[in-house]
DNA sequence: GTCGAAGTACGATGGATCTCGTACACCGGC
DNA sequence: GCCGGTGTACGAGATCCATCGTACTTCGAC
């Protein structure tokens, strides 16, 4: 359920894939990019809807918006416009039914590499 | 150990990356493809090497050879020539000391998505 | 030594992808 | 109504990638 603190969502439309249509090898496809993959861990982390704008990306404006489309169109992340921003938030409960336990071994795996990496 | 059944390697070497070079990023991006993730599978089934020639792909010869090189490049397989025949098999040690977990539900995943699409 | 099986190397080709800049659209606040 | 912030659309460029066919290498078997 909705609060009613948080501005209503306009009429601007975003295309998603229903459950039963989302891939496996798209989602990996998806994660497999870098900055796609801390725009995924950001998302985890936060527990809640993420405006585009909130995150420092080596990249320009045009490929966030690109990077994000990425990820919602292979059902990693959902979108919605509040406002003139647009939020995001992990598809958590439809990955969880079509990759049971997946979601998780991601994170870890992403959080070990990052440790790993970081303390070379 | 090596069993004494089994032919030698040969000479001819192939390179691998080291545990610590596998990336997370390229191990995904390896198996985002449908070829590479049914060969996954299968050596994932199979608890011993394979070689290349027992997978029926819908590929050619040589894409199939080029489909083996990302997975060893990137960390996933181990390949070793043995006579005439190239040997495959999973670097699960590697791997779950890098990812725990994360082959286990990458394999239950690919394997309730199979199943899925097969029940259509 | 010759043959066949297994796999590679190489180049080509068509398509996807990552990146950017610029110009534009949408929305809330003043 | 206008401005600024947020994000998009579009086109372009460079790179990567999956695929193939052909010619080649390597090795075991005979």
């Amino acid at each position: 359920m909705q609060t009613q603190t948080r501005p209503p969502s306009t009429g601007r439309s975003l295309e998603h894939p229903e459950r039963d249509e989302i891939r496996l090898e798209s989602v990996l496809h998806a994660l497999s990019d870098p900055v796609r993959l801390t725009i995924f861990r950001s998302l985890a982390r936060a527990e809640d809807e993420l405006s585009c704008s909130v995150f420092e990306l080596p990249v320009s404006k045009s490929t966030t918006t690109h990077h994000f489309r990425v990820l919602r169109e292979s059902g990693v992340i959902h979108q919605i416009y509040r406002g003139t921003a647009k939020m995001n938030a992990l598809r958590r409960d439809d990955l969880e039914a079509l990759f049971p336990g997946l979601l998780d071994a991601l994170l870890t795996s992403a959080a070990h590499q990052a440790d790993r990496l970081a303390n070379d």
